[in-house]
DNA sequence: CGGTTGCTTGAGATCCATCAATAGGAGTGG
DNA sequence: CCACTCCTATTGATGGATCTCAAGCAACCG
């Protein structure tokens, strides 16, 4: 209850559609009554396994979760990280089955949204509609930016760039603001979204303090130079296409 | 004229557009009618630039082009690359600007979709709608395997898989068969679609000749051992979600 | 033909992975 | 409340995969 207050007027995923479509107060009901199938997952526990079939999109209202593969040899590679008001999967159409697991990283609250459902929302209200499709760009230029940095960037800039992009994602919810925010994942976790060893990444962290752009104490992420942050990793603030938005 | 037929019956995008939904000859003629704006870009040319406005849907007709990102230390990231039938956007809202450049590989032909249109022929038609989301869903698991290859495989699996990749692609849309394709992309453009160096392009292509996997003369790729090919590399040959496909 | 572009190969440098060991916390059970 | 264990963070040393720089060559083209 302390992270994110969840009730009947609002949730974490409102919250950040707002940012994508002005939204009545008619929308808003009808976006929470899609969220009320709540469903309880352990840190680290299992959401769906690869090769499942979708039972419904997955909707993460509290905690962190992943989208991950599990690799022949072994190494695992986080494909997404979805944070509070995250769906999981576009909202259009399911797959037979799919081609990578869903796991917690925290204790995760969820909601399964069946297609039908979120489709009728949308046809109901042009403005979900678009809040959806919105949410949908956003997450696409997420991923984009995941390639770039995997392709092209070094270890440093990575962290640095990943760090900035969850501190814009967690302020779009409510979770963020100007000193830092709370990051639940371990130096493994990290590894395993930026392709590199934990051991890199540690030594990658240890960087980011040593020039005093950062602390990181326990689970905390306190920004001591923002600006240098996002300097120093190439982050450009405005590709998460918040120019649409509309702040409450 | 001579790599892929563009009439008034069908197309590239129809044919991949098939193994998405049972579509009727009326949904195909629905199709092709969005696609008479066509535009021709010489190889290496731009489409659109970082940061300008899309004025509509950009979908390839014919040849083959590409999303990337230009990095401020000079290297290049392509995102995504797109062959004939592959819409470069998705297909519900355009964003206000783009966040990545889209340019020609080889010659080119483009059709300029109003967003309005492809959006109405989804609504008349609930197959197209079907059809589309289907083509968004494979977009994902492409860029997702993208994403993958960039964290956790080596240079000459990333080589490969990529080759395995674009032989089930293309043979969606015919221009492929089970000895080989068309590459008709540079080292260079292989390099920094795989994250990696020109040099090292060149190398793991070696290896993967070496090997007794691959040819590769002038721009012909040629299979000596498919299945090795795919083990080697770790191919997944389901990954494309083909089982919902109804082959023509 | 000269110039450009793309492919190939060599040699040395760098970034990052791997292996290994230590230390601090958090939980657990006695 | 202590001993124990596990997990996570940290640091060192070594090796390997890939990059960068550099040069030669082949094909194409005006």
């Amino acid at each position: 209850m302390s992270t994110g207050q969840t009730n009947r007027l609002t949730n974490s995923f409102v919250r950040k559609l707002r940012h994508g479509a002005c939204l009545t107060a008619e929308d808003e009901v009808q976006l929470v009554d899609l969220t009320h199938t709540a469903r309880q997952v352990a840190a680290r526990g299992d959401i769906v396994l690869e090769g499942e079939e979708a039972r419904g999109l997955v909707l993460v209202l509290e905690g962190w979760a992943c989208s991950y593969r599990q690799l022949e040899n072994g190494k695992r590679q986080i494909v997404s990280l979805f944070l509070p008001g995250d769906l999981c999967q576009p909202f259009g159409i399911l797959p037979r089955f799919l081609d990578h697991s869903l796991g917690a990283i925290t204790p995760v609250t969820l909601a399964q949204v069946p297609l039908p459902a979120i489709q009728a929302a949308a046809q109901a209200s042009p403005r979900i509609a678009e809040a959806l499709w919105w949410d949908l760009l956003v997450a696409a230029a997420v991923d984009r930016e995941r390639v770039v940095s995997l392709g092209r960037r070094s270890a440093a800039e990575r962290l640095g760039h990943l760090l900035c992009e969850l501190h814009l994602r967690l302020t779009l919810v409510g979770l963020a603001d100007e000193t830092g925010y709370d990051l639940p994942v371990t130096q493994a976790d990290l590894a395993d979204l930026l392709g590199l060893s934990t051991v890199h990444v540690n030594r990658s962290l240890m960087d980011l303090r040593g020039a005093g752009l950062i602390t990181l104490k326990g689970r905390r992420l306190a920004f001591r130079d923002l600006a240098g942050l996002r300097a120093a990793s190439f982050f450009d603030t405005t590709y998460l296409h918040l120019d649409g938005a509309k702040p409450t």
